[in-house]
DNA sequence: AAGCCGTGGTT
DNA sequence: TAACCAAGGCT
């Protein structure tokens, strides 16, 4: 047989990457233990987004607001233009009512107690046991994207995700490590990030081989199976880039809920199959040729970009100025920027 | 409880 | 190029 969980923390103890949040193992070995505030601004950050994205994020985060403290006492609108880009900007909401909870409800310290953690907003199954396992090396089991599929290779099971959950979440318990927690869980992770891949998995140089059902059956490259998706709709819609005669630009912080919740964007339309028009004031509206292209989640966008210059007292309908000197496109989510691009690209001195 | 919620890299 | 995918959570 094959003990999982030793052949991993060998492993991991050679190759485990370094990331600016993570404690080494051999430093870890040594007594150093993590910062549980930066474990858990990466765990966030790290939902459903790759390590390459995270890290200037999280350094910028580090520098700007050092401890919970700091976090949980910043303005919103700082904390989303510093999130812009990032994507899911509901977990920057949550990050800062996180925050804000831990300095309110428990003293400024993260609760070590997988329970305590789950209460707290932004933090699911998966950020709760991933936070106690790192930053507190208690035997919490993490399961993501890459332990699904590192589990359902090891015991072949070509159960379909999400059904399969339970039962992978139930293999992956019995191969966590009691010793090292912490480690074993970047472990995992680390395995499926750099080894046990979607599409190629590197089994020659795996140290799970031995172990691995899948590759026994050679069925690896077939697993984990899944439910099939369903088709993305495009969606149209119309931007209003405008900006006033000292230059001041027009724009619209959305409503709190919903796609691009809490963040800074440009007056647009409904995105729909045919949105009716939407200026938000009356002027001499000029249609960009190139329209900005984007794909969220669920749908595609096409976005047509109007441009406009507003009389020094226009009185708009909707949205708010915000100086020249004041604005930074950084500050929009993307499909915001790529709006901005065409508009001072394609226009005369916008 | 299935749908909603970004973005960039890979294939 | 279009689909797939990533250290998921919320409603």
């Amino acid at each position: 047989m094959c003990d999982v969980s030793e052949a991993l923390l060998d492993w991991y103890d050679i190759h485990a990457r370094s990331m600016p949040w993570r404690v080494m193992p051999a430093d870890r070995k040594a007594g150093v233990r993590p910062d549980p505030y930066a474990v858990w601004l990466s765990e966030v950050m790290l939902q459903q987004t790759t390590v390459a994205a995270v890290r200037a994020y999280h350094s910028k985060f580090m520098a700007l607001w050092p401890t919970v403290s700091d976090l949980a006492a910043a303005e919103d609108a700082e904390v989303m233009a510093a999130w812009a880009g990032l994507g899911y900007y509901a977990r920057a909401r949550n990050l800062l009512k996180c925050a804000r909870a831990v300095v309110a409800d428990h003293g400024g310290r993260f609760p070590q107690d997988h329970d305590a953690l789950l209460k707290l907003p932004g933090i699911g199954p998966y950020t709760a046991a991933a936070v106690s396992a790192i930053a507190f090396d208690a035997p919490s089991t993490v399961l993501d994207g890459n332990v699904e599929r590192v589990m359902a290779r090891l015991h072949d099971d070509h159960t379909p995700l999400p059904a399969a959950k339970p039962v992978f979440m139930d293999y992956a318990r019995r191969h966590t490590s009691h010793s090292r927690p912490g480690d074993y869980a970047q472990a995992v992770m680390d395995l499926g990030a750099t080894i046990c891949t979607p599409k190629s998995p590197a089994c020659g140089i795996c140290p799970l081989r031995p172990c691995c059902a899948a590759h026994a059956a050679g069925t690896q490259a077939d697993l984990p199976k899944k439910t099939p998706k369903k088709p993305k709709p495009t969606r149209h819609g119309i931007a209003y880039v405008a900006r006033r005669a000292d230059g001041a630009w027009l724009l619209e912080t959305r409503p709190d809920t919903g796609l691009l919740g809490g963040m800074l964007g440009w007056p647009t339309t409904e995105w729909g199959d045919d949105p009716a028009p939407a200026e938000p004031a009356p002027a001499q509206w000029q249609t960009l040729n190139d329209a900005a292209r984007h794909t969220f989640t669920h749908f595609h966008l096409i976005l047509q970009v109007r441009t406009a210059w507003l009389a020094q007292d226009a009185r708009p309908s909707r949205g708010h100025f915000i100086t020249a000197e004041a604005f930074s496109p950084s500050a929009l989510p993307t499909v915001m920027q790529k709006a901005y691009t065409l508009a001072t690209a394609t226009l005369r001195p916008l």
